[in-house]
DNA sequence: AATCTCCTGTAGCAGTTGCTACATCGATAG
DNA sequence: CTATCGATGTAGCAACTGCTACAGGAGATT
């Protein structure tokens, strides 16, 4: 039965598509139409690939967190643990890059999204910070820290707060602001 | 003239009736039918007092970033001048307190608009960034900064990155984070 | 009294939104 | 060869968007 397996590599296909759409533009042109234009395809068959709109951005969504994920875990190996400050410097290092910027300026649309209580995005901003956290905690220096949880968030507030940083004052008093964490 | 007088009391009155609608909901229903409702007329009248949906969005975001300033003045006084570390447990205390954090979180959804480019928060949003610098900085002692401005920036991302977290990961992770910062 | 200007309600327009009903085409199963 | 079923286009609906044309009413001016 090759018919369905078309349907579901369109799929997948798609949800490529919409990933690069959504890394690119942000969420500022996330209608049906444009998604569907975007992943070359009319909105009728958007939705038959997906169940909704919702359905769809979910899963440009989750490829974008894997490759995301991905782009963290190849910068910046697990080993060897570190401590805060230096932490910092490293995520923000990789954070502020060409590349992977764009990633976190839509992760602050995400978190915004979700504020506003926007279905699929409260529901999908939950587990990828939670990924983010995981992530900190893994590379994180344990010694002597009762509470490293606490202190994996409070570095995940500072790299997302140069990321909304350079959003509204520019990328040059971001990248100075940044040189500034570890010398506090 | 009475009618004319008329006509800008109103407005007035209508973009404090605008903001009090945007700091309890947020960015998410501000349709002009839903910002008349909210501000008790119809939108046609609505469109007689503003110019369009972007005047009276920005007449009530100005009377926010007011109020917010005003609010943090009155919780931090200029005097004395203080070190990073101090200056932001003390801020993270104001921005976390009940009564200012959904001002925070409306500073967060609109930078993110101001991410996707959307016409009265782009131009809104460096204002008020700049307005929050000006603040941290004059309250930071400059002894031995060479560069106070990349320091208040730095400040503000963490500030900022606090309400970010306290959006995704819930505000108890987001209060145990604030105690570290001091602690690195 | 007549007019004029400010104020405000009614109605609606053109465009976009998410989504759906219906028809069709082509391949495959019987 | 026919019937079935997956895949796809056409057309459109109801709701909502920002915004506007038009008319009328009330007070001020002459």
């Amino acid at each position: 039965m090759p018919r369905q397996l078309s349907r579901d590599a369109s799929r997948d296909h798609v949800a490529d598509l919409i990933a690069a759409h959504l890394v690119t533009t942000g969420l500022a042109r996330t209608s049906l139409r444009e998604l569907a234009a975007a992943a070359g395809v009319s909105d009728r068959m958007l939705l038959y690939y997906f169940a909704d709109k919702a359905d769809a951005l979910g899963a440009g969504l989750g490829r974008i967190a894997a490759t995301l994920t991905a782009m963290l875990d190849a910068a910046i190996p697990a080993q060897p643990r570190l401590h805060p400050a230096p932490l910092i410097v490293a995520a923000v290092a990789v954070t502020t890059d060409g590349a992977v910027a764009p990633y976190m300026r839509l992760w602050i649309e995400i978190v915004a999204a979700a504020a506003r209580g926007e279905v699929p995005f409260a529901a999908i901003a939950k587990p990828i910070s939670d990924g983010f956290l995981d992530w900190i905690e893994a590379r994180l220096d344990p010694a002597g820290d009762d509470d490293s949880r606490a202190t994996a968030a409070a570095i995940l507030a500072v790299i997302d707060g140069l990321a909304l940083l350079e959003i509204c004052v520019g990328s040059d008093l971001a990248k100075r602001a940044a040189g500034r964490v570890n010398r506090w």
